[in-house]
DNA sequence: CATGAATGAGAATTCATTCAT
DNA sequence: CATGAATGAATTCTCATTCAT
């Protein structure tokens, strides 16, 4: 992603310490797990040694929180993002989707490094559903909520769509995850697919 | 495993034995996970000694293995039920989310307690998607494709809106699971609000 | 020592492990202090693996806890002991010399492993004193008051004089562990000199 | 170490860092113990950086040895002043004291910052014995022997009369740093106390 | 000399697994 | 089969020391 192919000077490199631990980190839990990985592994990932990397974060679990805050961070520009959604609710819907599978896949290394400590890390689940998906709930809730007072979607309950849309994303980047390759190679025949379910509805006959 | 001469004392008392252990472990995995989890804590939950645990599961690992077998015969029940959904289409998409709710719920525990190992072990990841996953999804797309046949949905892509349908059963469970609380409490409005969506679509004016 | 129960074989092995690795672990602090120990030095003093000593103590801490412990039981006969002083003021104090003397000798290697740590140690530290000082000092204040009382020796504060007495046996433990050869090699002339002090006083001219 | 040049800026500007560096680490040790004590700790109680510390000594060890030599240096004064102490008995013996109980509070915080160590590090408690132990034994030994020539106080054994008054010294130091109260707050009644044992003895009838 | 980031050699502790009883 | 003590490899984290700036 980044390109540090020419040796850096090592000066240079300091100040990127503690990106390139957290990278690799990254990297690593998302391929072998948080427990699987050791610090040693990571050491030798991120080319520096096991001691250094203290000098950054004060605990491996301290890793699995900077993941977290960074993907934090990186949601916030996408939910600002969401101000600027074009007004035709087709439109509208597919930008959302188009824009959670960037955000998703932009972030995929680190979301599935988290994800499974999420599962059996109480502290992590907090931190994720109060940071990660309640934000964008509500946000979503908010907007659609707009949407209906408009009159450019249906009247209904803004909280349940918000959270079968959020199911949704989470539910085809799961998926993806489990090794569906489909879900990535026909992205286009899906969100269209998904359009049309959601606009003409699943029935058999629309007139 | 299938013993068709009369279950002894003792096949009893070892195959009670068995599942003791494995209920143990599915509870304390989907509490703590698998690396948080000893040997030593199963065998006090199970209330064996750990060296009995190896009588039963040749290593620690193996348990998962189980877990993941359990529930993939649980399955099994399920997607044979699925060849007896109504004929009525809204009936038949509800039945197969009750169904689908039904099962992620009486397997909460141990979907839970292996689904974050999922996520990092590529073995159980694999046998997690052939087992489980990809047969749901082609259990569902042959009914949907029959249903197309028979004119009883919109044609579309089968495939597609076979894992559209799975995304949103795993998505719902994975919110549940990061701790939200208004899709179990709301669970048959959740459902009526995607009967809707489904059937009348998002759009404001469907006339 | 408390025999009370039968000892099973088995619960003999389990206290003899225990003690095994206790006598280990205090002559290895008492030789190297306890952070110069590692429990690596005192699994291989006490011929087991570093893990067992983990079955036996919660850890390394634990042991000078233990240690502690085993002084403190060893002082309570010494304690009792004392009940039973001649009633000759200068056999009292002779008895009460080689009493402690007695003790400090049997409990060296322990009280050298644990002393270092006290003195920087403030929950040791703590439990020493209201363990071992404090007791042994009010249990001569109590029976020196007595001996005042019977008027086998002069009256003066008593809860002073306990002090001084165990401030000399402290101190003479101290200069022993020091390096100071004559204490030990003359000893039955030191105590001779200290009843020559405390009964003819050090003035010259005793007429 | 003695310069007899100026001192030049520079100069008192090394020697004060060192002092700094050395009482900083000297507080350290006697609160936490030599061990319990980091570098880095030193560093920052001294205001110094960690490398810092390595220009004013080659080790964290050597650190010890200057402490323990600055206590020597100390005692040496301590030593000196034991010449001028007056004809009469009593308070010779009283002065001592005094002198012992003014050079011990003044060197607490370094005494007990080695005291520790010293009791499971041969090397400094070789030197400790050498330097400040033997010496001071030593030397009320000369003492006392030039009283009783003198025949000031009674012919007896002044390398024992030495090492008791020693070791009440020790043992009243060993007694405050473990918690005892009383030495402290009666440090008056206790001299006299001693005063009155020593010189009118404990017997009840003295005449 | 001052700095403080980097180092890496330990050290304590855990835990799956084994095996004698 | 059941037990649970023993094992020791593996792991996280610490900290004295070095060295480039």
């Amino acid at each position: 992603m980044n390109d540090y192919s020419k040796p850096t000077p090592h000066s240079r490199r300091v100040a990127w310490r503690r990106a390139e631990i957290l990278t690799a980190a990254g990297q690593l839990f998302a391929e072998k797990g948080y427990h699987r990985t050791t610090t040693q592994d990571i050491a030798a990932a991120a080319e520096v040694s096991e001691g250094t990397i203290y000098n950054y974060f004060s605990s491996k679990e301290e890793l699995l929180f900077a993941i977290m805050e960074q993907i934090s961070q990186s949601q916030d520009s996408g939910v600002r993002y969401l101000e600027s959604l074009p007004e035709d609710p087709k439109a509208f819907f597919l930008a959302i989707l188009d824009s959670r599978q960037e955000f998703l896949q932009e972030n995929r290394i680190m979301l599935q490094a988290i994800l499974s400590e999420i599962l059996v890390n109480p502290e992590l689940r907090n931190r994720y559903y109060q940071e990660l998906i309640f934000p964008e709930i509500e946000s979503m809730r908010i907007h659609l909520e707009e949407r209906m007072n408009r009159g450019q979607i249906r009247l209904s309950d803004a909280s349940l769509v918000a959270r079968i849309l959020m199911a949704i994303f989470s539910g085809l980047f799961l998926l993806q995850v489990s090794g569906d390759e489909v879900i990535r190679t026909q992205w286009k025949d899906l969100t269209d697919q998904m359009m049309d379910m959601f606009f003409e509805g699943v029935g058999a006959s629309v007139e």
